[in-house]
DNA sequence: TGTAATGTTTACCAATCGGTCAAATTATCT
DNA sequence: AGATAATTTGACCGATTGGTAAACATTACA
């Protein structure tokens, strides 16, 4: 009779499933380049390849659309931090914890750019979670950074910052993409670049935080 | 007879300057915000103070508004780079940018997020400015830090993702300012963050760069 | 195979978009 | 003061916006 609305339904059709996966791929596509208020329904149908109100048989809204994408990637954007251990040894556990956040610049820096476009916008949308969720895993991870710190393992230093200083100097090879090709120029841009930056990068942290090498 | 637009004037009235000004003030809360894209002329005109012909009548579309502000932004935000001495020592050279960069971020966040805004957009308005005199800026920069390097004064470095590093590290305090603000919490984040974030900074670099200090 | 639920599209709506126009107002200069 | 140039605004335009209604097409399942 009335529109079986696809939230109201209990199982997902097969359907549902492909369609929406092709329609937050498309709106990742154009959220994490022109942001919520710059990105049309309409440039997200095209890119999806769908009719607009087919969009809207699955997503009701445009906020539901970029609320559905800011819970998916704020689950997996943390996993690196999570699996910061309190128990291996600083050296690894940072260069690791480098290493995957590169990683992730590089595999996945449409993600990284929703997140900043979010950020730069001052969160409206998910500033509760950075406050409740985000803080209490960074307050976690401080902790240990801290623990190593006091037991002579690294030199003392803010923890926050320095993981402030891992986020920002990571993520910079996703959001400024453009600007460090550019910089680069044609010789050095080739996707080398992320092992050069790897490599800065570890180094940096490593001597900078005056971790003893093994 | 026909409306002087402005721009056509060769003197500048005391009017015009002190509009545009307004302008372009109210225009970059705006767009540092939204982004080009999901920026609106009413919003603006509505910051500013007055009528969206008005606004017209100085800027006679969105992208002069924008272009103006950018041109500006781009010639003030390379000012630190510029200062950065050949001649200086390492360390102090380092301090200074940093601490400068970390000031910028301070003062004058809305600039650093328009910048931002445009790069997470792939800089469709100032690529060419990218390619060029900021590329050859960094490059003249990037001889002198490998000087240092040659000279023994710093360790070995990749001195493009040395100076990527400072770049992200010290606009992330203006960029992704909620973040920092909700992770430090209440009792943190007063003002004092800059400062915390200048003395973990200048430690991180001047001890990962391998600098003696004098 | 038939039929009910699910999926898709065309046509459309009111609101908002960037921008224009002409008339009204204000500042400037003699 | 009066004339002229500069400034400001309300009314408006066609295009685009987020979203809806309803008819049509397809799928799943008895």
């Amino acid at each position: 009779m009335a529109i079986p609305r696809a939230a109201k339904t209990q199982r997902r059709t097969r359907i549902q499933e492909e369609k929406e996966e092709i329609i937050l791929e498309a709106a990742l596509d154009v959220f994490s380049v022109n942001g919520f208020r710059g990105t049309t329904i309409d440039q997200i149908a095209e890119v999806a390849g769908m009719s607009k109100p087919n969009l809207l048989y699955y997503f009701r809204t445009k906020e539901a659309m970029h609320r559905a994408l800011i819970d998916r990637v704020l689950f997996t954007w943390l996993e690196p931090l999570r699996a910061f251990d309190a128990n291996g040894n600083p050296e690894s556990e940072i260069r690791s914890y480098i290493r995957r956040k590169l990683e992730m610049a590089r595999d996945f820096p449409r993600e990284s750019r929703l997140f900043a476009n979010e950020m730069l916008q001052g969160a409206p949308h998910v500033e509760d979670e950075l406050r409740g969720p985000l803080k209490a895993l960074v307050d976690e991870k401080a902790e240990v950074i801290r623990a190593w710190a006091t037991a002579g393992k690294i030199t003392k230093c803010d923890p926050y910052h320095l993981i402030f200083s891992i986020w920002s100097t990571t993520q910079h090879y996703a959001d400024f993409d453009v600007q460090v090709r550019a910089v680069l120029g044609q010789e050095h841009a080739g996707e080398g670049r992320f092992e050069d930056a790897a490599r800065y990068l570890e180094k940096l942290f490593v001597d900078g935080l005056g971790i003893r090498r093994s």
